[in-house]
RNA sequence: GCGGCCAUCGUCUAACGGUUAGGACGCCAGGUUUUCAUCCUGGUAAUCGGGGUUCGAUUCCCCGUGGCCGUACCA
């Protein structure tokens, strides 16, 4: 171990969203720089032209503050929410450092370890083809390598396509010490002459990552397994230059339920997805941290603090994890139960909005509001459930079947006696006392005085006020219904039963 | 095919080489509740297989099996 600086970086490729597996690798790598005082930055890796999807980058940087993973250095939001670049090792966006690739790979060339290649892709398909016919191992079979500089710089002078490849050594052995995995041993025989600048000019990742994280001077690598195979030719590459190699982490993947690489298919990856789904950030990112990683107590719920404090890369798992939504299902409600009221009105309304929109009801009054909010806080488990099970109270019409109106222990002519005697009851009580709380007051003392059970009333009031089987109590479904239209209602009921 | 990584309940996971293999989610049952949810109580269920090493393997080693990743002018 060295005492440099702690420096991570998440490094996205522009393609769209921002999966899941993406939030955990940033996670990890924020929480292992923030916990050793170190920086964690965010580089732009726009090196696959073909690739690029528009507005990716702001989508993500948005996705990314939401989580409460703002990097504080390399491309964040600014103060207007607009896509920036701060810090002073840029540019941190790859498609604008094209130069510093071209310099470096030349550099290589001119050591001779790497040479110009000029294969077209339709040999090299042939090549291949050939190769796994004969069931050997796919690789380039190095056509070019021996190609000499004079020869390479006529042709290219004449114009032809080229790339540049790594001279990969012959059966040197490459051995290193992944912070999760520990030693992990390669063959330098088995890796390809890789690669290193495409044709159009642009790098490929395995330079680009080199060249960047040396010259960005990052202390520790963290990233998904699926690196781990291309990481000899990264460390390769660092003693080429003569550089000193940054620590390794290779984590695990996430998973789909059936174990495969967690992909769209299968449900949600993007974490905006999940977001308008109505899970909570902190949630998320609860759920996400414990994939692959616990501090060995029986804590389960982490807030950010608690996460920098407790993690450490030595226990993150080597198995992949499945993402299962259930789990964070329960996370989520018991972040949303904890939540203070005022926090929760807050990220509940723009849910609750788009259900009253949709309804061709008056608006509800704020108390309405308040009152269906604080129920439905207590019951849901994401924030996009609620108004789901509200329909009865924004709608005139509900239907149902005056079959449920019966309580299983019960019948049809008892449902319909017990409630016309209620309503008689109710239409005595002043809109004043019309509350949940004197409401209960009331109907239990009736309830008793007439020598009934509670279920022999309540069920087939409450199905008379929501139509449904499973709902809030029906003393504050008539709160807030109100008095008008919950007789209302009963009086349908009661006429339905008929 | 070749290379690499990995392997504890259905899922996420805990267990200095010595535990009745623990917890959480889910599920099931019971209690509370007019119902559902909440809440409380209890239950279900795992060390991939075979060899070693050891007085003793979930744990260390080897082999096998299985899964995953890589094997692109994608990252």
């Amino acid at each position: 171990m060295n005492n440099k600086k702690i420096r991570t970086r998440y490094a996205p490729s522009p393609t769209g969203y921002f999966h899941v597996g993406g939030l955990r690798t940033a996670l990890y790598a924020y929480l292992f720089a923030k916990q050793n005082n170190g920086t964690f930055f965010l580089r732009v890796e726009d090196t696959d032209q073909t690739r690029e999807v528009q507005g990716a980058v702001d989508n993500l940087l948005k996705s990314l503050k939401m989580v409460g993973l703002d990097p504080e250095e390399g491309v964040l939001l600014d103060s207007d929410g607009k896509a920036s670049e701060k810090g002073d090792f840029g540019p941190y966006t790859q498609s604008q450092r094209l130069k510093i690739y071209q310099k470096y790979a030349q550099e290589l060339i001119d050591k001779g370890l790497a040479y110009y290649c000029f294969c077209t892709s339709e040999r090299l398909d042939e090549v291949r083809k050939t190769q796994e016919a004969n069931k050997q191992p796919t690789r380039y079979d190095r056509h070019c390598r021996d190609l000499s500089v004079d020869e390479a710089k006529e042709r290219i002078a004449k114009g032809e396509k080229h790339v540049i490849r790594m001279k990969i050594p012959d059966n040197e052995i490459i051995e290193f010490e992944d912070l999760i995995r520990g030693a992990v041993k390669f063959n330098s025989n088995e890796i390809d002459d890789q690669i290193l600048m495409k044709s159009d000019g642009f790098p490929t990742y395995h330079l680009a990552h080199v060249v960047d994280d040396h010259l960005m001077e990052t202390s520790h690598i963290i990233r998904g397994e699926e690196w781990l195979p291309s990481t000899p030719k990264h460390l390769l590459l660092f003693k080429f230059f003569g550089w000193e190699a940054p620590e390794y982490a290779h984590l695990s993947l996430l998973l789909n339920p059936d174990k495969t690489k967690l992909s769209k298919r299968q449900g949600d990856v993007a974490v905006e997805d999940y977001i308008a789904k109505g899970y909570l950030p902190e949630a998320i990112v609860n759920f996400v941290a414990l994939l692959g990683w616990n501090p060995g107590t029986e804590q389960e719920i982490f807030s950010m603090e608690e996460l920098i404090k407790e993690f450490s890369l030595e226990k993150v798992h080597k198995t992949g994890a499945i993402f299962d939504v259930k789990k964070l299902d329960w996370m989520n409600g018991e972040y949303i139960k904890k939540m203070d009221f005022g926090k929760f009105k807050e990220l509940a309304m723009p849910f609750f909005s788009a259900v009253i929109a949709s309804a061709a009801e008056k608006s509800l009054s704020d108390e309405q509001i308040d009152k269906i909010l604080n129920l439905e806080k207590q019951r849901i488990m994401k924030l996009s459930e609620i108004g789901e099970s509200i329909d009865f109270l924004l709608s005139n019409d509900i239907n149902y079947d005056p079959q449920i109106l019966v309580w299983k222990k019960s019948d049809k002519e008892f449902a319909l006696k017990n409630l016309q005697l209620l309503s008689k009851e109710l239409k005595n009580i002043d809109e004043k006392n019309w509350t949940a709380e004197s409401l209960e007051k009331v109907i239990i003392e009736f309830i008793k005085n007439n020598n009934l059970t509670n279920g022999e009333v309540l069920w087939p009031m409450r199905v008379a006020l929501t139509g449904q089987e499973k709902s809030p109590t029906p003393f504050e479904v008539a709160d807030m219904l109100e008095k008008e239209k919950s007789l209302e209602r009963i009086d349908q009921a009661i006429k339905s039963l008929k």
